[in-house]
DNA sequence: TATCCTTGAGAATACGAATTCTCAAGGATC
DNA sequence: GATCCTTGAGAATTCGTATTCTCAAGGATA
């Protein structure tokens, strides 16, 4: 009933056990094919014995890799809440370690926290042989840290830096995409409820947004906020008040998306013949909707793949040596909330 | 140009540069009182100089902690996919770590491999100082090595063993509010639409809804279906048809709920008037209904900061010595999914 | 002034595994 | 039969810190 964790067994142990020597213990947990078929059967038989486990951060420390990744996500305290494009990110990327037989060390970024510690805790201290970062603002000063640093990395996002490794979607295109199907449904008046002001998607997307619109000789109206479906219906409430309130929203996410629906059924506008609206993310919430979400589709599995492969590449030191920029293509899921408002009504607008 | 990463300082050369010895580098990183002031500020000076951070993986084998816990949760391969439970559990356990200023290491195990592989990968091999594990079945081997090995961890859900750290909703509570909630709303054939056979939480919430049931002298009727919007609609669609369908559904979770509305909307069945609904978890996912799902919160927030609380005071060894099983209560939050049956309408049924 | 404590800091060792160094035994070569 | 390679495995070293061991200098005490 002692409060001692026996689980001691290291290989000195086994070696005793077995009359060899620690280093032969060593090669043979290795599979160093040097050593008699016999010795190596005696071992085998001793660790198996005492259920044997080599010591993570031994092997650690003296191969000089963790056999962990990062992945670092920016976003406010409470801020992942219920977003399920984390939960499916972080689920992608799990599945793809599972098969590199690597771990994930996840870290959460306060916005107002320095950046730097994260990058000190993970990296320099050799925590983790990698990470990937996700989302970043135009300005990010941690990718010039990891790259005087010479770290693996990967971002998720569009770097606004050269030689950086990253997988990104199309973002500007991805934009584009969604204005030009509420343009293309016969909305007026198109507005962009965009994310907080200098995060790379969201200035991405609005640049797609604008040129679009250009494009159609329309007029472009911004509305920023904060993610997160509370912070997006408060904006909703501004954006869609007064007489000249958008006749449909390019939103920035899903979630978001349900802030301006929730808002919409608040005030009493019909979702799509009042208000048409697209969304990034193609997340579940999409289907809820009575008629659907219209949201463009980022392929998450995609992005995830490339990236973990990529930064695994770089970790083993294979693979090419010049930084990429992978873009990901999206597709336009079309439903209900696009619909295209029908001849008769239009003319009433 | 060069391959080579540098940020090769060690203790050592700091040591030099300040010419002091390491063991008073170490001494002075540690913040040891016992050296004098002047030698102190040399080194720390030198320190600064060379941005000297400490070898986590070092300094992990030489205490006997890493500075890390370990998050295993338990679900089929890509099944984590856009269920905003997890990133809720995920990001209120990011926040109380954030505290503690320890790490987390997230580990995902799929339905069919050997759970055995985590506890070696996670615990045996000293990467994590403890873990959380989220969600079991009735019988969990993993527990019984666990607490054979005197691991610190505990369990979010229900152990179903004794001497268990374990925090979990009362599920069986949980599950007789919402199947009364359908009851009093009058609906008369009130069926379940529950998880896997052998999930605890699943298994809870069952109990529950039969007690409620044989309370109101009502017959049970339980079909199971895998864990996501796909499995359950498919499962839905079964449940729903025949002339015999249930008027009412409790379903595990607000995503498998979704998964039931759509079928709803599919066959044609109005929410709430043909088909009464609540489900747990209370996401967002609720809102989104037009008239909103009745849904029963878990307090997760509450739940994550008993569960970490637990883990750690273990971990440090102090606290309560003896297992206890720790029961956050439910609220059940009413919207349109169960509105009242009118009066008039009762009578057809 | 001689002896006994403090105190501060260097030297040495431990943590657990991987790797390099060394060397003895056995086989091949001339 | 003497020399040169292999080869297998033990001994020693290394990874970077934390800690224990040691010891010299300085202060207090008698």
């Amino acid at each position: 009933m002692g409060q001692r964790r026996p689980n001691k067994v290291t290989q000195l142990d086994i070696a005793r056990l077995a009359g060899v020597s620690q280093s032969t213990v060593s090669r043979v947990m290795a599979g160093d094919p040097k050593v008699e078929p016999d010795l190596r059967e005696r071992v085998l038989q001793a660790a198996r014995l005492h259920s044997y486990l080599p010591d993570a951060r031994a092997q650690s420390l003296r191969r000089r890799e963790s056999g962990m990744i990062g992945l670092v996500i920016k976003r406010p305290r409470g801020g992942l809440a219920g977003d399920a494009f984390f939960s499916n990110l972080i689920g992608e990327i799990m599945d793809r370690l599972h098969d590199a037989k690597s771990r994930l060390c996840l870290e959460l970024v306060h916005e107002q926290e320095n950046e730097v510690t994260v990058h000190e805790a993970l990296l320099r201290s050799k925590r983790v042989d990698g990470v990937v970062l996700v989302e970043s603002v135009v300005h990010d000063s941690r990718l010039e840290l990891l790259q005087r640093d010479r770290f693996p990395f990967v971002l998720i996002g569009n770097p606004m830096l050269s030689r950086v490794w990253s997988v990104d979607n199309d973002n500007v295109a991805a934009g584009e995409m969604a204005a030009n199907e509420l343009i293309a449904a016969g909305y007026r008046r198109i507005a962009m409820l965009a994310g907080p002001p200098g995060v790379t998607v969201s200035e991405d997307r609005i640049l797609g947004y604008s040129r679009a619109l250009d494009a159609a000789g329309m007029p472009c109206r911004i509305w920023h906020s904060e993610f997160g479906i509370e912070a997006a219906r408060r904006v909703a409430e501004e954006a869609l008040s007064g007489p000249m309130a958008p006749d449909a929203l390019v939103v920035l996410d899903d979630l978001m998306a349900m802030g301006v629906v929730l808002t919409a059924r608040e005030i009493g506008m019909r979702i799509p013949d009042d208000l048409g609206l697209v969304s990034f993310n193609d997340t579940h919430l999409c289907h809820v909707l009575e008629r659907g979400l219209t949201s463009v589709s980022l392929n998450i599995e995609t992005i995830v793949r490339e990236a973990v492969d990529c930064l695994m590449a770089q970790i083993r030191g294979d693979g090419p040596s010049e930084p990429r920029r992978i873009l990901v293509p999206c597709q336009l899921r079309r439903r209900g909330s696009s619909a295209p408002v029908p001849r008769g009504e239009e003319a009433l607008r």
